[in-house]
RNA sequence: GGCGGGGUAGCUCAGUUGGUUAGAGCGCAGGACUCAUAAGCCUGAGGUCAGUGGUUCGAUCCCACUUCCCGCUACCA
């Protein structure tokens, strides 16, 4: 088994505020990130910011500003988010680094060396918003300005010299690698996707701009600057020392397992990344996965609609923790998802205060009634213990699949059935009428207990915070989360002291109006 | 216009390599209990599994057509 895992999300864009989408990135990101570390594995996560092109130049114009103290400034917003959704990446990475701006020369000049590069002419309209052209039948005038059909920036005619990549030669050779590798691109309708895209034949792509100066030299150029999707995408491998690829970084983590992104900007990580590497002799990333996008009820959060759900207010309001499970949870992963306060609340409620708090809290409280505070020493299991405890251990394998293929669903939904399973035997046992038969109460406690240990354990990717602070009642830490653990049906120290909890999750209270 | 995905209980979604009574959660209505954050547990309400036709002993799941939604692409596979 490969014991060694990257992951990346996209670099963010810095020229808006953080909003959900950059959110829901980082959080899916992070839950694999964790998963992977408590399942043993060495984790590399990277994300960071792409802060290069005409865009952020003008805007720091606007403000009269120094670019790079601009990019400086909103940098740093998206590195706050980062700490304030708890995220576990081992790096961030800038695009205005000096090790990146290395990386991205040296991959111009393999590029050139395997004569994957040729200077021409290129004329066209331009969006400086989109960095990207746009042919005749894809822009509309409305009130004499020029602007795109589909994302509607303003476009202006652009004739320069510049560097082209080769992308066309590249055409088979990426449809042989789709074919020859079917993990490579998911959900398999992008995959479609992508192919048919390809197959409907590629033009050489523009790779270097001759109109602003806020990017990286081209090498042998300077009035050039290198195209911001080749400097960005590079940023993956940037941040493994590239281009030493004998760097212990590069070696142990390139190819990366997984680049998480939002199905908006699929092509560039299908199509013309994979393009980019093959045509520098550099192994393809092992899978791309394009996620939907958040949406607010029915439609696309937009500030004109005022539905722009601000994560950090979210946070602010509800605690990171119920906003991390509800995404995880509600978006059907591959798919659009909505997020509405009320859906939040509902979830707050039923699943994390009402199923599982009060799970730690019944069991807890219940133990310090009649097990003096402590983890049951005399215990024999029944067959109804060992058949809830045994239902871990057959599964671990199967969870452990399921991960690799991305299906978070299906692993907070095996959580939550655990969790009705516990309240289910704990009902079920009715420990409170065998406080004459303390044999048959130890081990119902016993068992209940280390029902919840297990099931913290698998919530510490989603809710990592709460999760610790559950396993507290075994005095455990963060360091001693171990998933295969979850196999082991007598982890818990007879006669140990156990801790009591405070309310791991309030309810919100809710208006009936 | 072409390609792809999808239309399943009030809501959000699972699922069926075709086979007796189609599932979960939330919400709703009853019930028994009391360890617990008035939480949890049990029961129920019955959705023509988008529509029509076909294949089949039998289709929600296969095929054809129709319709609606979404994504990609555009006179070209």
């Amino acid at each position: 088994m490969d014991k060694n895992f990257y992951i990346t999300t996209p670099i963010y864009y810095p020229s808006a505020k953080p909003h959900m989408g950059h959110a829901y990135s980082s959080i899916l990101a992070d839950f694999f990130a964790r998963f992977k570390k408590i399942d043993g594995h060495n984790v590399h996560f990277l994300t960071g910011t792409d802060e290069h092109g005409l865009k952020i130049q003008r805007a720091a114009e606007n403000e009269g500003k120094d670019t790079l103290e601009f990019c400086n400034e909103l940098s740093k917003t998206f590195r706050d988010l980062s700490n304030i959704l708890n995220l576990s990446n081992t790096d961030f990475i800038r695009t205005t680094e000096k090790r990146h701006k290395i990386s991205v020369q040296n991959l111009w000049q393999e590029l050139k060396k395997n004569d994957d590069i040729y200077i021409s002419k290129y004329s066209g309209w331009y969006s400086v918003s989109d960095e990207a052209f746009y042919s005749d039948e894809e822009i509309e005038d409305i009130n004499g300005k020029k602007q795109s059909i589909i994302s509607k920036s303003a476009v202006e005619w652009m004739n320069e010299e510049s560097f082209f990549f080769r992308l066309s030669k590249w055409e088979k050779s990426l449809l042989k690698y789709y074919e020859d590798n079917p993990d490579f691109l998911s959900p398999e309708s992008r995959k479609n996707e992508v192919i048919s895209f390809v197959k409907g034949g590629l033009k050489d792509l523009s790779i270097s701009r001759k109109s602003f100066s806020w990017g990286i030299q081209v090498p042998e150029n300077k009035e050039h600057v290198i195209y911001v999707w080749l400097d960005a995408l590079t940023n993956y491998i940037s941040a493994l020392n590239y281009p030493d690829m004998k760097d212990s970084l590069f070696k142990k983590f390139w190819p990366a397992s997984v680049h998480l992104i939002g199905k908006d900007i699929l092509r560039f990580h299908a199509v013309y990344w994979p393009a980019f590497l093959l045509a520098a002799k550099i192994p393809l990333p092992k899978k791309i996965y394009s996620h939907g996008w958040i949406l607010s009820g029915e439609e696309k959060m937009s500030k004109s609609k005022g539905n722009i759900l601000d994560p950090i207010k979210i946070i602010k309001e509800y605690g990171l923790d119920p906003l991390r499970y509800y995404l995880i949870k509600e978006v059907s992963f591959g798919n659009d998802g909505s997020i509405s306060k009320e859906r939040l609340e509902d979830c707050i409620n039923s699943d994390l205060a009402n199923n599982f708090g009060n799970l730690c809290q019944r069991v807890v409280s219940f133990a310090f009634k009649n097990c003096s505070g402590e983890i049951p020493s005399q215990i024999k299991f029944l067959d109804e213990d060992l058949k809830i405890l045994e239902k871990f251990k057959t599964d671990i394998n199967l969870i452990r699949k399921k991960i690799d293929k991305l299906d978070v669903n299906y692993y907070i939904n095996y959580i939550v059935d655990r969790l009705f399973e516990a309240n289910k035997y704990f009902n079920d046992q009715e420990p409170w009428k065998k406080k004459d038969d303390i044999l048959r109460l130890n081990s119902i406690v016993y068992t209940s207990l280390e029902i919840i240990r297990k099931i913290c354990i698998m919530l510490f990717p989603i809710i990592p915070d709460s999760s610790i602070k559950a396993l507290k009642i075994f005095g455990m830490n963060e360091s001693d989360i171990n998933f295969s653990s979850i196999e082991d049906h007598m982890k818990l120290d007879f006669g140990k002291k156990i801790n009591q909890i405070n309310i791991l999750f309030k309810k919100i209270e809710k208006n009936n109006d």
